[in-house]
RNA sequence: AGAGAGUUGGCGGAGUGGUCGAACGCGGCGGUCUUGAAAACCGUUGACUGUAACAGGUCCGGGGGUUCGAAUCCCUCACUCUCUGCCA
């Protein structure tokens, strides 16, 4: 959320930056929200002043009774009662108006980082560096979804039949391949640095509030209304929650963690044609990586967290590209999105496997996560995330580049992990 | 799931209607002392809002109520602990 502080202060810079990321009326609504504002200062104002004035005519009622003076302390008690009534007019109208604020504010999306390019839809995207040969594949080779039949190593039919479309079931060497990712995954992000964590996977509200799942999202999580928790659609949510309502302290900073966790979407209305096999499922894995740091570190941060997520494709021997997302097609609450595709030879396209975002202040201001600067003023902190990375694109690909004609070649980190060379 | 107990500042822990934002201890910070450090002693030490800056206001798990006045009384929700039950 952003900080009303900023949109007072920096009016024009926050509309043009919610021009660039396409949010419709943004002149009026910053408008009618700093109106709101400034209504919210003035009631507050008023309201204090009687506030102040009841608290002093309470502590004069208390002397007034000790010192034994009844009918003086009765006179007060009267005259309090009309200041009650207004203060309680008054504080009414402030919290409706406080309710409005934050309404208003939820609906506001970050702001882009200068270097976003403008732009509405992801053809508006800029690519920023491709790496990696684009495999030149044998005649009459398969898409994923036929060479994970000819393999029989994931099974949709059964995923439909315990569960529904998009759940598939994996199966002998294809749910080595998953847990031989998973680990490969995670040791890398150990190696760089990062504390894994086993978050919940189920989340409540205030959680989903916190990292802006809500109540922007509120239709592509599922939820499990009896008790009203979430299942997440990313472990961003959990891991980033762990510090919601905290004041870090300095040396403790970066913090960086990683976790592994299965992530749950509903997909609503975005099924067709492009979306066979493992293009796009309701449930999947993926590891993640999120980082909390000092505001002037964040893009630092966000580089090397790229950078990381780079060193995984390029270990896996996957052609990928890097693209710096457009104000237009960037998520509801990040400030610079990089994504980051591989090539499926077979569909012959691009298919996004990370998604590594600076939100600078927007999350930490929802999830109050703070830290002391040096003049001991509090502050708030920026956070960050990306994938790295999610399975089922990285497998369709590594299914598809990879295939020969009497086998699947797995790439050679895995080795170690999968106890295979080959799928056959 | 049933019965009981509890939830106070970074931590421990007082406080059962009036000047309590909260005793005391620990920890943190600053200082005295010391060649330096420790010990000892002195001081200081929460968050939010508000203001040009003061002032002012709010916060003792969340929400609501009683009262001139609530950390203290009442209602409600959440969570924690102990015992019983169930269970991977």
């Amino acid at each position: 959320m952003l900080q009303l502080t900023v949109l007072r202060e920096q009016t024009d810079q926050v509309i043009a930056g919610l021009n660039k990321k396409n949010y419709k009326n943004a002149a009026e609504e910053v408008a009618a929200l700093l109106e709101l504002d400034q209504q919210r200062r003035q009631v507050q104002n008023e309201h204090d002043e009687l506030q102040r004035q009841a608290n002093t005519m309470a502590k004069a009622i208390g002397s007034l009774m000790k010192s034994g003076e009844r009918e003086k302390a009765e006179a007060y008690k009267t005259e309090t009662a009309e200041l009650k009534q207004k203060t309680k007019a008054l504080a009414e109208l402030l919290s409706t108006t406080e309710a409005q604020i934050q309404q208003a504010l939820y609906k506001l999306p970050n702001l882009p980082h200068e270097s976003v390019p403008a732009g509405r839809t992801a053809e508006d995207n800029e690519v920023v560096l491709q790496n990696g040969e684009i495999p030149d594949l044998h005649e009459g080779a398969l898409p994923h979804w036929e060479l994970i039949q000819k393999y029989d190593i994931i099974d949709f039919e059964l995923g439909n039949k315990i569960t529904g479309a998009g759940f598939p079931v994996y199966k002998k060497q294809g749910a080595r391949l998953q847990r031989a990712l998973i680990n490969f995954f995670l040791d890398e992000a150990i190696a760089a640095g990062y504390m894994e964590v086993q978050p919940p996977i189920l989340v409540n509200e205030t959680s989903g509030y916190g990292t802006g799942q809500l109540p922007d999202k509120d239709g592509q999580m599922y939820h499990a209304t009896a008790d009203n928790l979430y299942l997440i659609p990313t472990a961003e949510v959990p891991i980033t929650n762990i510090y919601r309502d905290t004041i870090v302290p300095v040396e403790q900073l970066p913090i960086k963690n990683t976790g592994h966790t299965p992530c749950f979407r509903r997909e609503a209305g975005s099924w067709g044609a492009d979306v066979r096999g493992l293009n796009r499922l309701h449930q999947f894995d993926k590891v993640e990586i999120v980082q909390v740091t000092l505001p002037e570190k964040s893009y630092q941060a966000l580089e090397e967290m790229s950078d990381h997520i780079q060193g995984l494709l390029q270990k896996l021997e996957l052609p990928y590209r890097v693209l710096r997302l457009c104000g237009g097609d960037m998520s509801f609450t990040a400030s610079l999105t990089f994504d980051m595709e591989v090539y499926s030879a077979a569909q012959g396209r691009w298919l996004e496997v990370s998604s590594a975002s600076n939100f600078e202040t927007y999350q930490a201001n929802r999830l109050k996560l703070r830290y002391k600067n040096e003049s001991g003023k509090t502050q708030l902190l920026h956070t960050l995330n990306g994938s790295a990375l999610a399975l089922p694109r990285i497998v369709a690909a590594i299914l598809e580049n990879n295939q020969t004609l009497d086998g699947i070649n797995m790439p050679k980190v895995l080795h170690p992990y999968l106890g295979f060379e080959k799928i056959s």
